[in-house]
RNA sequence: GCCCGGGUGGCGAAAUCGGUAGACGCAGCAGACUCAAAAUCUGCCGCCGCGAGGUGUGUCGGUUCGAGUCCGACCCCGGGCACCA
């Protein structure tokens, strides 16, 4: 009996399904177990096969935990709105809930090749709107609480009101300090009781705007007046749209925000509570950004414009040679001399051209003199203003104090305009670099002059509280989540909109239902396609809709109890199955997805809704897997295709070029193409290639890269999976590498894991004997070969080292074969073993060896240490750090003992050279080192 | 530019706490079985060298009896940078 992958894993998975043996229930007879994998947007393309390999690490994971006694819950479901099936919709005319489906009925198909142990009764699909309900509903909590910044904690906004009748604003001042109520012809940061009760209804609905946690406010946008429509960041290049090559320029639009600023310092103090890698909570602190120092206004020489710069480092106030502000602010104009004003406007207008990836990431130095002079507040100096698109306007105050001698960026700015260098840190400074030191001594720093910058710091900060020109601040990089976009293909607003105010709608109505449109073009003046809609208008509802971050950002939640339809999620159930326990995703979500589900789960919290405010007890991060592309190499002008083994270093064939043209990896073997699958590919396009060949093969040159169809070098699961099984990809993507690394792929080597689980198959069954397990009596080596695998396996997928964890199987099957064991006391239990790798061959060996119950419940294998001690190492000796030979000592040696044994030894004797042993180092059952 | 990660044989990788570098697999080479092929099995397989031996984990330097692993500087590649998801 061969091993006929096929049949068996169709029968098992229809089995699996018949028995609903992945159904999970919310009875609380085990503990939980919480496995997830990042929520998946159903792309078009569909599965390559650098998709699925979290997927089979969490399900290798979620196995192993339900075979250990956890009620494991392993959903998956679909993030299935977005701007791709959008675009779909524009160029084809077909809706995108249509797409779509039919793009998560193909994912579908793909992931159930793979015999994942998904529970798809609780599938969840952000787009049906018996989701999307909830995302409203969320959304409504959000916009009808502010984060109390006295409690620390999101507070309905109704209690906020109360307090403004009693006491006005006074113990909450606005969360951006910069609000001013415009009342009368007042300006007001703070407001009393009789005020706000003296406001009209317009007005308190403006403040309250500024305190919620969802709002609505004024942002800059990538604007295509060609497109009519909104860009994002990547669709704009080079400062025009990548489909047509517009123009873009940034435009302020109405937009939705979230105030994750308020919740900054949570997010930071939270990240000590979690098992994310240290470089995702960096890379988490650094988005973040929280910095602390001061806000310092300087006065503007013959205006009354102040300008308010933030700075982290007050303390070198007197080695301010110039200012930055951000070209965008709106008061340039003002400052401006007459003689600066044409090169001020060219660089405004040239700014406004550029994203603002493109102006941090510019290495040219650019900026223009505004004309305008600042004024130190403590020496009097005259300092020069400048505008550069290296400050941006949303960070700080969007302007920043230049200290030349001291910042790097300042300095080389200084130097490109030459502008003089103040030095207040005497030797620290030496003309050629800055220097941000904070352990110098100031000098030419006025009453400053003698500290170290570190207290320097607080001396500086009180006086420039005492004389009135600015405050001690702490700043955050971070800026409030966008929160709208001006898309069809996304949750509505439940928002309507009268006389400029917004009211939030019934809950009873919810869902506000995504109406149909004629056309998915954008909206008049950039709003959205909901503006073409008369009776959507007409009813005042916005027209904006959520971005994709919305349905993700609390999905892991609806997983839970997907079926619920009188809430998100039932108290009771999200208690019990509480944190994730593992969450498997890519990096690329760090800073956005990450932070925006962690924010809203403490939202939630905060508001009594669940009883954690952390959603992912433990994040493993996958890498990517990366294409392996194949070129085939085109004598320039001709059909003659050239082997890569007959070109020079230069790419050339004698004195001839040749042109690379990448080819569809699919009909490379290895590197050897077939010719004849070339011919015929892209309806015979290259049906009258001639080849010069190298030993009667062409071969292909290789190169990796991000695996994509436009590089013709995606490997599809599904052709893998029915050449090999799903057992033997599952296993191949894990033995490729560590899941946390890119790692290239390469179809070849999947042929070893393959002949692997052949090779256990062997151990059973015997092409012409037909089965021959047999029930004798395991020996101490097939025992000590079990127990050292269940060792290795536990470990291994205790620390989610996969790749190890196969090999460990593959030694395991190599040493038994190799004993002839083929015992059913062994080997039942390396299957168990397998179960969560290879569940497929797993289950239907278990079946054969005459089990009757399902393997996927069997009981784990316990590893005992007394089959595997062992009474002596095989350790190498060094001399001087090399090693010169190896020697079996007993683990019972002492250093006495070795040191005899060691210098009896021929090699180490020769090594010696006659001279005596400095010193012998002994490392119990690690190593010995002879120093001479 | 800024932030994060990574560089080990021809290739994917292993080395879990500073202790035998290259486990396991792919490819390759030699052989067995076979009319032949496939499948399977056996052996070899970092580089230089006939060998003894030397050398080797991106580069340069340091710490240590001992460094892929720790420290400093640099080079290259990948991911993110706020409207792709």
């Amino acid at each position: 009996m061969e091993y006929n992958f096929r049949d068996i894993e169709k029968k098992w998975q229809q089995t699996w399904k018949d028995t609903n043996a992945y159904r999970v229930s919310n009875k609380r007879d085990k503990p939980k177990y919480y496995v997830l994998d990042m929520f998946p947007y159903p792309s078009g393309a569909g599965l390559h096969v650098g998709h699925p390999l979290g997927y089979i690490a969490s399900d290798i994971f979620a196995r192993y935990k339900r075979l250990k006694g956890f009620n494991v819950l392993h959903p998956m479901g679909y993030d299935a709105f977005g701007l791709p099936a959008e675009q779909y919709a524009i160029d084809h005319g077909i809706h995108p809930a249509v797409s779509t489906h039919a793009n998560i009925i193909n994912f579908r198909t793909q992931l159930d090749n793979i015999g994942f142990c998904f529970d798809w009764e609780r599938e969840v699909r952000t787009s049906d709107p018996g989701y999307y309900k909830w995302t409203q509903w969320i959304f409504l909590q959000l916009f009808k609480s502010f984060l109390n910044r006295q409690t620390g904690k999101a507070t309905p906004i109704t209690e906020l009101v109360a307090t403004f009748e009693k006491e006005g604003n006074k113990n909450h001042p606005f969360p951006n300090d910069k609000f001013r109520v415009e009342a009368g012809s007042e300006s007001l940061a703070t407001f009393t009781a009789d005020q706000w009760n003296s406001f009209n209804e317009f007005t308190r609905e403006s403040i309250l705007m500024e305190y919620r946690l969802a709002y609505c406010g004024y942002g800059e946008v990538n604007w295509c007046e060609a497109l009519g429509t909104v860009l994002a960041n990547d669709e704009v290049i080079n400062g025009v749209s990548e489909r047509g090559g517009y123009p873009v320029v940034r435009k302020k639009l109405r937009q939705w925000y979230l105030r994750i600023t308020e919740y900054a310092d949570r997010l930071l103090d939270g990240l000590q509570q979690v098992d994310f890698s240290d470089a995702m909570k960096e890379m988490q602190t650094n988005w973040i950004g929280k910095s602390s120092g001061a806000e310092i206004d300087f006065a503007i020489k013959g205006h009354d414009r102040k300008l308010r710069v933030y700075t982290t480092r007050p303390d070198t106030i007197f080695g301010v040679d110039f200012m930055v502000i951000a070209p965008e602010l709106d008061w340039i104009g003002e400052v401006r001399s007459d003689e600066q004003a044409a090169e001020v406007d060219d660089y405004i207008a040239y700014v406004k051209s550029r994203s603002e990836r493109e102006r941090m990431a510019e290495k040219k130095i650019s900026g223009v003199f505004t004309g305008a002079y600042a004024i130190n507040p403590f020496d009097g100096r005259e300092i020069p203003v400048w505008i550069s698109e290296y400050v941006l306007a949303g960070y700080g105050t969007g302007a920043i104090m230049a200290v030349p001698c001291g910042d790097e960026r300042d300095f080389r700015f200084a130097k490109h305009f030459n502008i003089p260098i103040t030095n207040i840190i005497g030797s620290h400074f030496n003309g050629e670099d800055a220097n941000p030191t904070k352990d110098a001594i100031l000098e030419n720093s006025g009453f400053l002059n003698g500290l170290n910058m570190r207290e320097a710091m607080e001396v500086a900060i009180k006086a420039i509280e005492e004389k009135g020109i600015g405050t001690r601040k702490v700043n955050y990089k971070m800026r409030d989540a966008a929160f709208s976009r001006q898309r069809y293909w996304g949750e509505p607003f439940p928002i309507r909109w009268e006389n400029g105010i917004a009211y939030p709608l019934d809950e009873s109505q919810l869902p506000l239902q995504l109406p149909e449109v004629e056309s998915y073009k954008p909206g008049p003046e950039g709003e959205g396609p909901l503006a073409n809609i008369p009776e959507w208008t007409a009813q005042h509802l916005e027209t904006n809709t959520m971005p994709g971050y919305a349905g993700s950002s609390w999905y892991f939640l609806r997983y839970m109890d997907p079926h619920n339809e009188k809430e998100f999620c039932n108290r009771e159930v999200s208690d019990y199955w509480g944190q994730v326990d593992l969450y498997i995703g890519g990096t690329e979500h760090a800073v956005g997805h990450l932070l925006y589900s962690r924010m809203w789960t403490k939202v939630l919290y905060d508001l009594g809704y669940i009883g954690h405010e952390e959603p992912y007890k433990k994040l493993v991060n996958q890498g990517m897997i990366q294409g392996s592309s194949r070129f085939v190499y085109r004598l320039t002008g001709t059909n003659q295709f050239v082997s890569k083994g007959l070109l020079d270093s230069e790419g050339k064939y004698g004195l001839q070029s040749t042109d690379a043209i990448r080819v569809d990896v699919n009909f490379v073997d290895g590197v050897e193409l077939d010719m004849s699958a070339f011919k015929t590919w892209r309806n015979n396009e290259y049906a009258n290639a001639e080849f010069i060949l190298e030993d009667g093969k062409y071969i292909c040159g290789m190169e990796v890269e991000k695996m994509s169809k436009s590089k013709f070098n995606t490997v599809n699961p599904d052709d893998l999976v029915h050449r090999y099984g799903a057992d033997t990809f599952r296993m191949y993507e894990m033995f490729l590498g560590p899941v946390e690394m890119s790692k290239p792929w390469d179809t070849k080597g999947i042929e070893g894991v393959h002949r692997f689980l052949k090779k256990l198959w062997r151990l059973f069954f015997d092409e012409i004997k037909g089965a021959i397990w047999t029930n004798e009596k395991a020996t101490d080596a097939e025992l000590k070969v079990l127990h050292n695998t269940i060792r290795r396996i536990d470990a291994d997928t205790e620390r989610f080292s996969f790749n190890t964890g196969v090999s460990g199987f593959m030694i395991a099957v190599n040493e038994l074969s190799d004993l002839k064991c083929n015992k059913k006391e062994i080997l039942e239990k390396l299957l168990v073993l397998m179960t969560p790798y290879a569940p497929h061959i797993a289950e239907e060996l278990w079946k054969q060896l005459g089990n009757t119950g399902s393997i996927l419940d069997a009981s784990y294998p316990v590893f005992e240490e007394k089959y595997v001690v062992e009474s002596a190492k095989e350790y190498p000796i060094s001399v001087n750090g090399k090693v010169r030979t190896t020697m079996s000592i007993s683990l019972d040696a002492d250093q006495a003992q070795v040191e005899e044994i060691v210098l009896g030894n021929d090699v180490v004797q020769k090594w010696l050279e006659g001279k005596g042993p400095k010193k012998i180092i002994y490392v119990k059952n690690k190593m010995i080192n002879v120093v001479v």
